[in-house]
DNA sequence: TTTACGATTGAATATGTGTTCATATGTTTC
DNA sequence: GAAACATATGAACACATATTCAATCGTAAA
């Protein structure tokens, strides 16, 4: 096997034995670009922290302010905030502004797609 | 704000002051169990790295050897490996010997399903 | 039985991450 | 304006994690 790629072969084009190439082809054709899979990479990130996973799980039924969120978690108002940020880096959540409190929801229902795809795998278990 | 809930009140019982109570109920009613959420967020979490994105990408579309995997995304056998095992243990992926050949491949269609769905996030950008 | 090869594993290291603590920002109320 | 409150942020710490390297296991060919 080949162990380092970098230092598999000195002309460095192509001579990797597959041991069968039109699988690897197609396996290559179904390839996302990079920023595509550092973006999907991120986006489960998000997801991937229990958490941020009760964070989702809360909203998925009612929008909620920082302050609730991190009374009904049992978290720190800091705790909940820092993961909110990241949280709406990743376009997960949204957020409105009602004089100094804040209240978030899911950004949209596709969130709930994927969070109850996840439940699905973990509930056949 | 509760900002330490752990030393809010002395009491311990149910003395926070949420703004908007109902909400929070509701939210809490949605609440998975900690088991559940654990799970869940290791599900996810089995996603969050653009390596094994990658596999798994490249395995939506045929099954593939260890070697052959390796070759595909230009990692060492060992590196690969040692993600199939997390893989392996969070039943994305299933195997079969050949010989001393390993072939992988997607557990079962669903995970396909949640790959798909983190797509359609990351493409509605 | 050797030898070669695919695959797995453990240790080590460099990097990333979640929480806490302290502090800051903005808004409301007094 | 001052005080109180909800939220946000930065630094720091403890902990997790992905890759590499070396070694090992199992199978097949020589």
């Amino acid at each position: 096997m080949v162990l380092d790629p970098k230092k598999s072969d000195e002309e460095d084009v192509c001579e990797i034995a597959y041991v069968d190439e039109q699988h690897v082809q197609l396996a290559l054709k179904a390839m996302p670009s990079d920023p595509e899979v550092n973006d999907l990479a991120e986006t489960f990130r998000s997801l991937s922290d229990p958490t941020r996973v009760r964070i989702i799980a809360a909203l998925s039924r009612t929008e909620l302010c920082v302050c609730d969120l991190a009374a009904a978690l049992g978290l720190t108002g800091s705790a909940v905030s820092h993961q909110l940020r990241l949280l709406r880096g990743q376009r997960l959540v949204k957020y409105r502004k009602e004089g100094k409190i804040v209240y978030y929801s899911l950004d949209d229902q596709h969130i709930n797609n994927l969070f109850a795809e996840g439940m699905r795998h973990v509930g056949a278990r």
